[in-house]
DNA sequence: GGATTGACGATAGACGAATATCGTTTATCA
DNA sequence: TGATAAACGATATTCGTCTATCGTCAATCC
């Protein structure tokens, strides 16, 4: 009987199987959910292996696809580079790059006008802002 | 200005061997400077091999990084993509993609303000807009 | 025209990111 | 506590992009 239907109500009534509470998988989602700026999955990797020595990056796909899936979590996608991830439920907000540690920042706020700026007969239906600069820690300044 | 045949350095001045005037060369970079959009390789083989038949692939990317280099072409990416290229020269400017076709169009001017955006401490050098919907072909709107 | 050699096309290989596989571990619950 | 199977770590495989190689072709110059 490996391919019950047994009607599990679980979180996202998919028929997928019944969610473990493994170390791996709260580690990771702790690095993600506290962290204040996206994470590529090496830097995931990385920072849940210092809470759990042995830690593989499937196991970190595995986790980062499911909270997607779910919905805990967005992809968030730089040009040129891979994937990054952010915790969702955040409101609108675009992102900074610094390009002396290469990491990623939240900015809040949201320039006006963007929906003016394509011409007639594009139908504009979203957008994404990023900067480019020297994070505060990289400039030497306080945060 | 025109290649010039000078004995020893052109424009770029560094000690490569002579460049020669190939029909794949020419077709290359034609299709290039004449679409006012950025293209992606596979994009600019097809539209190349349409009047070079048989044009090979590591053609497009040898002529791609040495209009690169020459600073007569300029890379532009876009999130989770791969590399497009365009004519340089161009005003400061952005970009829309359709997600009915996917191609990528310029859009001139900048929202205002973004260099206010950032907290204090973030020094802001650069900035990317992408904006995402319909382009007027795709809507069915006259260009 | 003939020699030189830059450029070509085909394709194998490199590369980084992501996925699939598989034997082992362990969370869960009767 | 023991049975079950979800989840794990290690790693082989896949995938898309790009580069290197090599024999042939042809632009350029004399």
């Amino acid at each position: 009987m490996t391919d019950g239907k047994a009607p599990s109500d679980d979180t996202s009534s998919r028929d997928r199987p019944r969610s473990r509470r493994t170390r791996q998988r709260s580690v990771i989602q702790r690095v993600l959910l506290e962290a204040n700026r996206p994470l590529g999955t090496q830097e995931i990797l990385e920072a849940a292996q210092a809470k759990a020595p042995g830690l593989g990056i499937a196991t970190v796909y595995r986790t980062v696809h499911r909270m997607v899936e779910e919905g805990r979590l967005v992809l968030v996608e730089m040009p040129g580079e891979a994937p990054r991830y952010e915790a969702s439920g955040k409101e609108h907000h675009h992102h900074f790059r610094c390009r002396e540690c290469d990491d990623v920042f939240e900015i809040q706020g949201c320039p006006p006008g963007l929906g003016n700026l394509a011409p007639k007969g594009f139908r504009i239906e979203d957008h994404q802002v990023v900067l480019y600069g020297v994070c505060p820690p990289c400039t030497g300044m306080p945060g």
